[in-house]
DNA sequence: TGGCGGCGGGCCGTATACAATCGATGACGG
DNA sequence: CCGTCATCGATTGTATACGGCCCGCCGCCA
């Protein structure tokens, strides 16, 4: 292995790994870096058509290939990279299609499951959701980009938890991954998809019990959302010479 | 490998796959593994709680144990299996939660996709469905349960197909698989699940475009499978003792 | 000078080998 | 006779080795 070999920053990494996620000596181990590559992807460290090695990540976590390529294929079932058959793996660049059905796909759900949430939110949660709030506003307005995206995605996500529903909730949070992947695509920069103060009101509805209003307010709030991406396709394939040049 | 060790049992059956698969020569053929293991878990044809042991599987499929794991691991993630850390994979065996979970999400889903559905839904589309419908009621008259239960799924999936939205298409597809491994822990015995006429209905209305009603028409369809569970938990763990002889 | 074909390196895909762990069985002691 | 402990077998988890494909470079030829 790399481990003696390529000693500086294979092992360092290694070890810094080892006592960052604890992860004891075994199993946990995979779990920890499959969360690291992931919030990576989700908080745009890693943008999209980004290429991951498999040998550069077994360095890096100081794992073999064989644990890598599990990863790897853990978030290619969920969008989140894309796994071409021998040009190994990328971190998913989704079309406009795709991102029109994940929005499509929120709005059924999370609206639909507002009434839910609101019959079953308890204050403890309340005061959980507005904390996710704040912090997501006060780190925008610190520039801290990628932390304001995570928290943002993680109010969504424990909303869809506070349903009691765990496959919807699941459904929700990678549907919220893939959203994040979709704004680093076609989001305009410095906007980036949810409006701080919605999540605030948001809460408060619920709290108040108003479930139309709720579902609703949701409904306009992904439609915003949705509405603010710049649908210019990136010039990636076919640069169309033709129609330029023609 | 065991291709030329162990060659009677193994060669054997590596070109019969080979044979039956079609699966070209590489990368295909994982794929047909995976569907083949997969439509033997919905067909009840591996009962839950059935140890599916890699070597025994790289054996009969003909390939090595990491093709295998990966397949396993798959199915592990759309909860299909069970992979206990050092114990190996099993058919899963859900809970009475995850069912109730299940069909919650199910009726949440489903019902809102129908209106989707009836606005796109070409003739076409329609006869496609009444095949599937009256195939499924063929095979329940003519005893092939598996075939009855495949196909019952197949109509599930193939409506939510219909919507165009393929994130949400997945999903049902997933539910259904669960379902189906939920009807064959908890469901009665010869009463699999959806009442054949059902679906035949649901395709009139669809067709008529009577949306409200096959909304409501679906939810009573979901809900009348939820019921038929006998909710009996499986004296697996925790007997009550204390209760039985208390 | 520009296009084309051969060639080498890098990287993935698969198989195999080794090591560690858990469960079961059998023997021993109380 | 029952409970406990140790050893053995079986099975998974991880790493490594090898083979093949694709891409990019370089030399050759028109």
């Amino acid at each position: 292995m790399a481990k003696s070999a390529n000693a500086a920053s294979g092992s360092a990494e290694a070890k810094r790994n080892r006592g960052a996620g604890k992860a004891g000596d075994g199993a946990e181990r995979h779990e920890t870096i499959y969360q690291q590559i992931r919030e990576a992807i989700v908080e745009h460290r890693l943008k999209p058509g980004a290429r991951l090695r498999e040998d550069a990540l077994a360095e890096v976590f100081g794992v073999s290939r064989t644990g890598i390529r599990k990863i790897l294929q853990r978030l290619a079932l969920e969008y989140l990279v894309t796994l071409t058959p021998r040009r190994g793996a990328s971190v998913s660049r989704p079309t406009i299609e795709e991102a029109r059905d994940v929005f499509a796909a929120r709005q059924l759900v999370e609206c639909q499951l507002m009434p839910w949430v609101a019959r079953r939110l308890k204050p403890a949660d309340a005061r959980v959701l507005r904390e996710l709030a704040t912090s997501e506003r006060q780190a925008l307005r610190a520039g801290e980009q990628s932390r304001a995206i995570q928290l943002s995605a993680q109010f969504h996500q424990r909303l869809a938890e506070l349903s009691g529903n765990t496959p919807l909730a699941e459904f929700v949070e990678r549907l919220c991954s893939r959203s994040s992947l979709i704004l680093a695509v076609y989001g305009a920069s410095g906007h980036l998809g949810c409006e701080s103060h919605d999540h605030d009101e948001l809460v408060t509805l619920l709290e108040a019990g108003r479930e139309e209003r709720a579902v609703a307010f949701m409904q306009r709030h992904l439609k915003a959302i949705e509405a603010s991406l710049s649908i210019e396709e990136s010039t990636d394939e076919a640069p169309d010479l033709r129609q330029i040049f023609g």
